[in-house]
DNA sequence: GATGAATGAGGGTTCATTCAT
DNA sequence: TATGAATGAACCCTCATTCAT
């Protein structure tokens, strides 16, 4: 009785090594002694490499962009309520598998992304976009174009979980509600 | 008579494609292709493909500290002004080689840099902590850690350029006044 | 109920893959979806891969053995009655089993057939060449080697029926009396 | 000073071991060895195994069918000139290199084979079967499809060859008259 | 000094075979 | 009995590095 399917395995390994060493520096050989399986294993669950590093970006982008989703203020709520609840679930996310963050570090010009992936990814920063827009119609986010906002807010908080990953950083829960703070001000127009 | 000694050619070639590419996905032939020298070449110049992107990273590091030492405004000068110095920089530096910049973006824990390396990026970290220090002690900076302070300043500051690299935002100098106040704001002690 | 034991089912299948794409390209998983059952099944009925091919080998030249020896005429009746029979057999042989007709092609010295398959087409052989060796005696047979002669009848026919299975011949069935002809005249003395 | 260069040396190893083992059981290693360099040497000159054999193959084809064309009898000096001359060219192209007739046994199915070597094979059949088409205009060729006739011919002769590769015939050239009229004969329409 | 042909270690991947179910 | 998940040896191929020219 296996308390853990080699399917996860191969997730959980592979998820730490592309996140500490990323996709290329990561060999498949790698993968298999970490999960603990055999390297042909591999090819059971997972077409290929960038099969697998697919996966694992869209399973980390959609799963991101659900807990998003779920319990969205309203328009009416207000943009810090939102970007509250935006910032708290990127924590969260952050928080329940610290290396599937590394995927929201990727840029679109990945060299190993599919479509499926960059539509996915599209996906989540339209909807990030969407809240960036809204703010700076009402005057409340300042009049920056909406990539450049959202790299503000995601670029701090991956460098800062970098931290993290390294050690640097034991437990930053305690500091969340401040970084948080830091990330508003940093959008946040002013009079 | 040629214009551009190897070396040089060398260095350039293999700036542009580790920062395009990332170090694992970047080969020697590559390198000497678009350097035009023979693969052999390179190896008359540094010792390997890690010793290449050693050099590298610290050239770039060191670059970067002395661009920042250089008319760094005395403590008397206020904490603000220090920053925007820091900041300018930053940006100056990413317009004079927006693919040196890459290597600010490397974490201290990338597999291929060598102690040398981290003892360089460690120098330069310590003078940027050293002003987060002070700028706390004045109760000017927010009381986070120093090293959380830098992440979210050049996190958000590498994301964006990563956007400009992508070609997803052609000329950011109009809105670099803008960008510098957002992370100003960010790191900025209120009330 | 099933309408045909699996080890039936295997037998066709390999005969089907081995003659359409040879041993070496032909895969167990291949066998085991054609022959709709478990890869580990075939490891139930045979030894190997190798196993199987050589089983299918000497099965396939055990069987044209006994169809020629079946109702083979005596020496009475002639060296071309005898031509004729071998060449009919040849012929059904081929048209109960054009798969099978592969097997025939295939030459001694093929890397895995083992000794048994090399011995059971050596008694093959050895009854195909007594027939050249009667004929040339009576002065009705060229006065060529055996095994050219063999070879000769053989390497055509096996020629022909590579263009029926390539679909580049349809049906065989009226020209053969011609091409038995060919084969024939080919072999026999002259004046 | 190399007396051969490597090009040649592949050449000729993989040669060698496509005719005895086949494509699917020639290793990249194998070759390397046979042909003594490093296995990366042989990607310096090929694309690919499948490159690799594609070359020898239309190689091949295109030698045989070169050395047919030269001093090809005019129409008028008659049919059976003709096939002494294709015929002579098959031995004496076989002499050369006994190991490159292996090519003319591969048909036009053969999984490895690509679009270019179709066309050169075709190219070649159309000659022969340009040449029975004249023949049976004339009634002096046999009634059947050219590409029947031309497995008739080809068929033999190669199985033939595999005799003399595998060690069975020594010396053929003392046969070859014989040989030649067997095949003329068995093509050769009869009142 | 400069080159690029040559190499072989090690990459991603396949597949014959085993074995727990 | 029958299966197919699991394995690792061995496949094809790439590329950092060396060295004769």
């Amino acid at each position: 009785m296996e308390q853990e399917s080699k399917y996860q395995k191969i997730i959980e390994a592979s998820l730490v090594l592309f996140a500490d060493r990323g996709f290329d520096a990561t060999t498949i050989p790698m993968i298999a002694e970490k999960a603990d399986v055999g390297a042909g294993t591999i090819y059971r669950y997972f077409d290929s490499k960038e099969g697998l590093v697919n996966i694992l970006f869209q399973d980390s982008v959609k799963h991101f962009k659900e807990k998003i989703e779920e319990g969205y203020p309203e328009d009416s709520a207000g943009i810090h309520e939102q970007f509250q609840h935006i910032f708290r679930c990127l924590y969260k996310f952050s928080q329940e598998n610290i290396h599937a963050l590394y995927f929201l570090e990727i840029d679109k010009t990945s060299h190993y992304l599919n479509e499926t992936s960059r539509a996915v990814l599209n996906d989540l920063l339209d909807f990030i976009y969407l809240f960036f827009e809204k703010g700076k119609e009402r005057g409340i986010i300042r009049s920056l174009p909406s990539h450049i906002l959202s790299a503000m807010v995601f670029g701090s908080f991956v460098h800062i979980q970098k931290l993290v990953r390294a050690g640097e950083i034991e437990d930053p829960s305690g500091l969340m509600k401040e970084i948080e703070a830091c990330s508003w001000h940093a959008i946040k127009h002013r009079g």
